[in-house]
DNA sequence: AATGTTAAGTTAACAGTGTTAGATTAACAT
DNA sequence: ATGTTAATCTAACACTGTTAACTTAACATT
C-alpha cells in the first residue's frame, strides 16, 4: 500500500509549510517579535499542531537555520564560473555582503543569534563541507585555490586561518551594519567601501610598509605631549 | 532645605541598584533570560517599583547600554601611555578583543543586539565624540595620529574609512567567536590568531603582491575544470 | 499640631508568551 | 464493524512585560 508513503509525504508537506510561515515571519519581523501563535494562525493551525512536527520552538528555529543556511550557500553558486580565485574570493565577499543587507532579518537570525545549540544530531539535514551546500567550504575550497596559486605570502599557507580572516571581516562589516547603521553618532563611510577596503587591505595592505619600517615620522604634531618624540619602536606586538 | 536634594540622591542610588541588578544578570545569563521579576527579586522590591524609575524595559537596557559604553571605553583609557599610534592601534584591537571575550553576553548586549533605538534624547548622559569616554572616538584619534605620522598609503586619508575598516574586522571576530565558537563544523584557529592575521593584513597585506600582479601561477590543478588555466586576469573588481 | 500633598512602593490584574495533558477526530488495517 | 493510530484541538499552566488603583510614609503648609 502506498498510502503510509502518502502521509509521509503529507507530513513533509505541512512540516514545509510550517518552516515557510516562520521563515516569513521572521524576515519580515526579526527574531523576537515572532511568536508560535502567529505562526500557527498563518497557516490556519492551532498553536499545539506545530509541538506535533517540531519538539519546540528551538528545534523549530534551528531546523529553518540549517536549511536557510544551505539555501545562501547556492546564492554563491554562481561564482564558480570565475575561474581565477583571487577574483572569486572577492566577489563572494561582496554577494556575502549583498545577502546581509538585503536580508537583514535573516542573517541575524543565521549568524548574529546564538540558538542555545542544539545538539547536532538532532537538526536534520545537515550536509556540510560540499562546497556546492556550504558557504564555508566553498571558501575554504577557494582559498585553497589561492595557495595553491602562489597568491598568499608563505605564512599563510593554512586555508582555515586564511578563510576565517576573511570571514571574520566581512561578517563584521555586515553585522556591524545591521546592528549600527542607524547610528547616528558615526558617520559611516557605507559598508561597501568597508568591504573594499577589507579587500585592498588584504590584498595590499593599508600601510605604507615603508613608513612602518622607518618608524613615525616627525610630521605633524598631534597630540602636544612627546615633543620630541624620538620613538623608534619597531612596528608589532 | 537641602531634603530636596537628599531625595534626589536617594533616587538616583535607587535607579543605580537596578542598573546595577540588571547589569549582573545579562552579564550573566544574556539578553533574553532576563525578566523585569528576577531584577526587581534581586533588589528585594517588587516589579513595578522599576516601573517608577524607568520608562519600560526597553530605557533600562538603553540606559544601561550607554553607560557601559564609557565603562568600556575606559578599558582603553591606559593604552594612552603608547606613544606609537600604530603600535596603540594594535594594542587596541587586541585589548577590544579581550572585553568582547571576557564579557560576551555583555559584547552582545553593546554590540550584537539592535535594541528598537530609544531615541537617543531620553537616554541620559551620553557624552560621545570625546577620546577618553568613547572609544570609536578614542580609535579615530588613534588613526588620526597614525596618518600624520605617515604611516598610511596615501589613498587611505580618510580617519573614518579606516577607523570603520578596522572596527568591522576586529567586531567580526569577537562577534564570530561569541556565535559560533562552538560550531563543531568550523576548524577555528582561534581568535587571537585572527586578529594578528587581520592586523598583518592590514599593514603588508595577506598576499603576495608580485604574484597578484602576475596573474595565477600554474602551479596546482586544485580544480579539475580548466585544465590550462591560462586566465591571466588582473585582480579587481 | 493637624492637614493636605506628593513621592515611592505595593497589590491585583490583564493580555500575551511557550508549552503540555487529555480529549477528539478521521483515516486506515483488520 | 471494530480497533488502532496519526494528527489535531481544547483547556489549562506557569511564565512574561505592563498598568490601574491603592497604600504608605515623609514632607510642606496652615
Amino acid at each position: 500500500m502506498g498510502t503510509n508513503e502518502r502521509r509521509e509525504r503529507e507530513r513533509q508537506e505541512i512540516r514545509e509549510r510550517i518552516l515557510e510561515a516562520a521563515r516569513e515571519l521572521f524576515v519580515a519581523q526579526g527574531y523576537e517579535a515572532v511568536t508560535m501563535r502567529q505562526i500557527a494562525k498563518k497557516i490556519e493551525y492551532t498553536p499545539t499542531a506545530i509541538y506535533f512536527h517540531f519538539q519546540d520552538k528551538e528545534h523549530l528555529i534551528s531546523e529553518l537555520c540549517a536549511i536557510d543556511f544551505l539555501a545562501m550557500a547556492q546564492t554563491f553558486n554562481h561564482l564558480t564560473e570565475v575561474k581565477d580565485p583571487l577574483e572569486r574570493l572577492m566577489m563572494m565577499a561582496y554577494a556575502y555582503l549583498e545577502f546581509g543587507l538585503d536580508n537583514p532579518n535573516h542573517y541575524r537570525l543565521l549568524f548574529m543569534t546564538p540558538h542555545p545549540h542544539v545538539p547536532p544530531e538532532e537538526v536534520a539535514m545537515i550536509r556540510r563541507g560540499n562546497p556546492a551546500e556550504d558557504a564555508y567550504a566553498f571558501l575554504r575550497a577557494t582559498v585553497i585555490e589561492c595557495i595553491a596559486a602562489g597568491y598568499l605570502r608563505p605564512e599563510y599557507r593554512d586555508p582555515e586561518l586564511v578563510a576565517q580572516i576573511l570571514w571574520s571581516g566581512i561578517h563584521g562589516t555586515t553585522s556591524l551594519h545591521i546592528t549600527r547603521a542607524q547610528d547616528p553618532w558615526i558617520p559611516w563611510r557605507g559598508a561597501e567601501a568597508i568591504v573594499k577596503g577589507l579587500l585592498d587591505s588584504f590584498v595590499q595592505g593599508l600601510m605604507n610598509v615603508e613608513a612602518v619600517r622607518r618608524g613615525p615620522a616627525e610630521i605633524a604634531q598631534t597630540s602636544p605631549q612627546h615633543p620630541d618624540g624620538k620613538s623608534n619602536k619597531k612596528a608589532g606586538k
